[in-house]
DNA sequence: CATGAATGAGAATTCATTCAT
DNA sequence: GATGAATGAATTCTCATTCAT
């Protein structure tokens, strides 16, 4: 048969893998700039020149991780609102997978939205999460359920305060934090159930 | 007289302010990743060797730029909360004095809340500003303004939301950001406000 | 028939052809020095590894460039000088020959005479063009027409002057030489004419 | 007394022409293109760390070599040609002077005129030795020495047929020269007497 | 016959750090 | 107190070469 060349490609797919996971993992344990071709290839148990079989370099593994990250989130979050169902609690679902997300695979969290890679001259990424957060909110707009209609304002503040969660949570995980699911229920709670009552004015 | 000595001691203080200065402004103007003790002393017109004369390696200066930033951020926040003020409205406005901190002094807020250097055994960082927040929460349940008396949680929500603005604006300031202000005040408003109502339960 | 194995022994032979033909290229268009296996595989469309299957290794292939170099030269110079010709004009040229060749055939000329690749054990190349040189200058000693008899030196003489303009002109293309043909001639006519007359010593 | 810094400086010299001389030496002993800083480190001694204390990077060692190469050769020539004196004699001396500077020193020489460094902008280079001989043969033609006047043409000849036989005699030490002056005063005679005669056409 | 995979060796360069002066 | 000199270790990356398939 002819899976010999089928076998390759699939431990070409793996060995792919394992260098994507490898960086990750140096990522999280060792801190962004510490990384190294040579740490990884030790870890993967591959020589240096091994990892330009698979990448060109340093900058063009580091995009794939990051375009990665970006894949792997689109996937998790809830495609289609469903048109019926109560477009609060939508948005609800969508922030709290946003930040369940984060907390799941925190090196792609990491590569997405927190490290700043000095590369130079990165294709201007495209920001799906947050388009998706738009149109939850759009929805509650149109539905009357804000009364203010800044879309855009709201689902930046609401990015924000799920963006602050999920990012301390993450980078401090030394801190003493109160029941992770209480505080991030009370983060979006807090956010989102505001929006819904008229604006105060406490100064 | 102990002139000698004190003109000594004082100069002393002033290279290590250079020093502390102008690594500060490598991190600003040529990223955390591309700085080097080599840099530094080329800019501040002395020798590698001199910086080893005031910080025992790059670790404790590096220990050094962050304490500075914990004990500016201290400075700024607004230290006793006056007694008969309004605790909600001062709430509101350490959490915006935070924010606005991290915005004009964005390398000082890096320092202390962003990067996860490379340090082995940092000491165990006090946080005087979460401990300030945590008193102008207890407060607000003092004077009953927030039926929650949990205290933690209520905090953490707000300091989290504080936290993911200002990392935000300040780590992606390529976003077409709507106007700063209304958005912080929009993040702010939001987590505040809602405490001082009875929580809702959508789901 | 043998078909199959003629098939087969063209097939190489063609490929062989092109890996040389590809390597002269590269040093031509990207220079000696930074020509490289890898480079030349993927010119011609192979593996890397396909070019061990016709060359040893590196050295081996250079071996072979600048033997080639040595046969497309001795191909293009006159052979067999006619006999009843004037040995003097068939002297100039065969060195215009030589120039020429050198000119028309850069690379080939660079390999057999400029280049001093750090081949450790390279056989001692023979010099065809010097014998065939040397035969012409012997003929006009025979014929009477120079009135030394040192066939050795004439010919040393006529060959570095010939191969003084040569590598000049390839190696140095931004001078501003004057016309290459004009110069080429002046180098030639200067150096057989003085041998025609008795020498003079100015000092 | 502070004779400390002037060791230093006297050091530091005497450390710059160690380097200097040894990736001469290297690059005629294992030629050009296997010249590294690595190998330079080793053979004077030092981390190939130091050789930067001295250049900033390889190109401008090269720089550097090319520079003392035309230098050295600047120094040799014999500058103001005396007025009185014979002009085609000076020629011929000059010449003479020029090739013997080569053969004393072939790695000045390679660096100066054989060597083709894969350095992309290189200033370019002034010829004083090319005007040098400029010079002298002006200087015949207004003394009516030779009956062309293209002063330009006869200069280049003349310059082409001291280089073959300068580089030849540095290229190919193992060629069965005759004696090395003799041959060197053939070519020369050779090139410069044919001027002084009217030109044969024997073509 | 051809090649994909793999690698050891080596390239240039930078850096944090030490130490004698 | 300050520094020039020096370096070991690290970085990214390329290359010639081998070998199982």
């Amino acid at each position: 048969m002819m899976d010999a060349s089928a076998r390759r490609a699939k431990h070409k797919e793996e060995l792919r893998r394992q260098i994507l996971d490898g960086a990750g993992e140096i990522f999280i344990h060792d801190g962004y700039e510490s990384f190294s071709l040579r740490k990884l290839a030790a870890r993967i148990g591959y020589s240096p020149a091994s990892v330009y079989l698979h990448f060109k370099n340093k900058a063009e593994l580091f995009d794939c991780l990051i375009q990665e990250a970006f894949l792997q989130l689109a996937k998790e979050l809830p495609p289609a609102p469903a048109a019926g169902a109560d477009p609060v609690a939508q948005l609800k679902r969508g922030l709290q997978t946003y930040v369940k997300f984060g907390l799941d695979n925190p090196n792609h969290y990491r590569f997405a939205f927190l490290l700043q890679p000095p590369r130079p001259a990165q294709p201007p990424k495209p920001q799906p999460a947050f388009e998706s957060l738009r149109i939850k909110v759009r929805r509650c707009v149109e539905e009357r359920r804000f009364p203010s209609k800044d879309v855009e304002t709201m689902s930046q503040a609401l990015g924000a305060a799920a963006h602050g969660v999920t990012s301390w949570l993450i980078e401090r995980p030394a801190f003493p934090w109160v029941e992770r699911n209480k505080l991030i229920r009370r983060v979006i709670d807090s956010a989102v159930d505001s929006l819904t009552a008229p604006a105060k004015r406490v100064k």
